[in-house]
RNA sequence: GACCCCAUCGUCUAGUCUGGUCCAGGACCCCAGCUUUUCAAGCUGGUAACGCGGGUUCAAAUCCCGCUGGGGUCGCCA
């Protein structure tokens, strides 16, 4: 039976790459009908926060992840300090005042990685150094091995010994991790050896690095899978790209959901150099989930958002707010997108783009402008066909091409100079407000 | 610096294990055309890559070696 973990530790808010680990081990389980475990790792006392752990569960479940068992390290204290003492009583380990160190002896540990292949390391290169990073020499000029910390001077049991004995403890088959991890690796085997416990299977992924190829950090803006949920991003969507990064389902599918990826998945076919993370593909994949969806669930996304910025409330007529989501959903990446771009239907307060307005609403403009205004109003039933007839009509009269006037009229109405079409937002917007801003655009 | 990992279009990738079907396929981005009322939507098309040098082989993106480049680790953080 397979078992896999994710170990986060609730020093910071989930991760963008944490989330991608986290999804990798989640997905393989499940492949494999295994079990999925997430394991709190909390040691750092000083900077594990509560507020950090309810996020990263919190995360993990809007991601769609949910976990088999659930453990925190801060539980399971005694346990580590037992396996610490077994190790000085078989003379393995030795107390430095409250510290407890692995005896690290010289010699060749072989790891082999699912993704990677067979990984060698020479313990003679774990040398002991300096702050300066230099060497420390022994009497002789020679360089010294530096054994592993097992428990911390505080008493606090070291990462690689707790994660050690509990991937050992809690049986999990397969570890999956970040490139980061490879070089701790060795130290675990060590640690492994030490206890005559069986080491489990690697696999290391490739690291997501930021827009210009260096790690992914604050600078990068979102960094938070928080982040990208305040921005608008679907789970589901954030998966997906998510999981694009380092692994492909095959037969150039870019768009799947974590249900057909498990029934695809393998390990073994993850990619194992570094990707680098695109707003623009993630825009884009977040574009598609947004157009699969309906109206009506749209509206339940954005409810929330709407509400907040006061664009609506429990009196607002969902038809016709169902008919300004429909005519933007599939053309906006995010659902904060949304709320830019539809502002003027819902508020007299809308924000204008300066330069459109200067380009296109000048002075020669007027007595157009009040044609038009005249005409409209004359509609009798204002639908987006009659006001584009009626649009038309005047522009031909007028022997106007319509693109003439369609960008006076949508500045106008918008305060935009893009969006869907004219006619529809117009129609959406109504004929009382159509008039008043094109009498008030050019006063 | 030491140790380790990696290397296909600008980016994500397919192909690499099991060499020939690959003068390298898809997607994002970008560009052009069409449509349209503008486009940031839609449709059609386009530009663009096997890092370099040596081998092995009838044949190499695929195997081997070297170089170069990038990344990671070097905490009593996790």
């Amino acid at each position: 039976m397979v078992k896999a973990r994710f170990a986060p530790s609730p020093t910071g808010f989930l991760h963008i790459g944490g989330a991608r680990t986290a999804l990798f081990n989640y997905l393989y389980a499940r492949a494999q009908k295994g079990v999925f475990v997430l394991r709190i790792e909390d040691t750092d006392r000083v900077r594990s926060k509560k507020e950090y752990e309810e996020e990263i569960l919190s995360s993990m479940k809007w991601l769609g992840m949910d976990w088999d068992e659930l453990y925190y390290q801060t539980d399971r204290f005694d346990l580590y300090k037992e396996y610490a003492e077994k190790l000085i009583n078989e003379g393995k380990a030795y107390k430095d005042g409250e510290a407890v160190l692995l005896k690290v002896n010289s010699e060749e540990i072989k790891i082999y990685d699912i993704i990677r292949g067979e990984i060698t390391f020479d313990t003679s290169n774990f040398i002991l150094r300096d702050e300066n990073n230099k060497p420390v020499l022994d009497k002789e000029g020679n360089t010294q091995l530096k054994d592993e910390v097992l428990i911390k001077s505080d008493g606090s049991p070291a990462y690689s010994f707790c994660c050690a004995i509990d991937d050992a403890l809690m049986e999990i088959t397969h570890v999956i991790r970040g490139e980061d991890h490879i070089s701790n690796t060795p130290k675990q085997i060590l640690i492994y050896q030490a206890l005559g416990l069986k080491p489990p299977k690697y696999a290391h992924l490739p690291l997501i690095m930021g827009e210009d190829g260096s790690r992914l950090s604050k600078r990068f803006g979102a960094v938070a899978v928080s982040d990208y949920k305040l921005k608008g991003y679907l789970p589901d969507a954030l998966d997906n790209y998510l999981m694009l990064l380092g692994w492909s389902p095959g037969n150039n599918q870019e768009i799947i959901t974590i249900e057909n990826a498990i029934k695809k998945f393998s390990i073994k076919k993850v990619n194992n150099s570094a990707a680098i993370f695109s707003m623009d593909k993630l825009n884009w994949v977040n574009s598609e989930y947004l157009k699969q969806k309906s109206v009506d669930q749209v509206i339940e996304l954005l409810e929330e958002r709407l509400k907040s910025k006061g664009f609506i409330d429990d009196d607002t007529d969902n038809d016709w707010l169902g008919k300004i989501v429909d005519l933007y959903k599939g053309r906006i990446s995010t659902l904060n997108d949304f709320l830019e771009w539809t502002d003027f239907f819902f508020t007299d307060n809308y924000e204008v783009d300066q330069d459109a307005a200067q380009k296109h609403l000048v002075t020669k403009l007027k007595d157009v402008f009040s044609q038009l205004t005249d005409s409209f109003e004359g509609v009798e039933t204002f639908s987006a066909e009659n006001v584009e007839k009626t649009f038309k009509e005047k522009v031909t009269a007028l022997q106007l091409k319509s693109s003439d006037l369609i960008h006076p009229l949508r500045v106008a109405l918008t305060g935009k100079a893009v969006g869907p079409s004219l006619f529809h937002i117009a129609a959406i917007l109504g004929q009382k407000r159509v008039v008043e801003r094109l009498k008030k655009s050019l006063p």
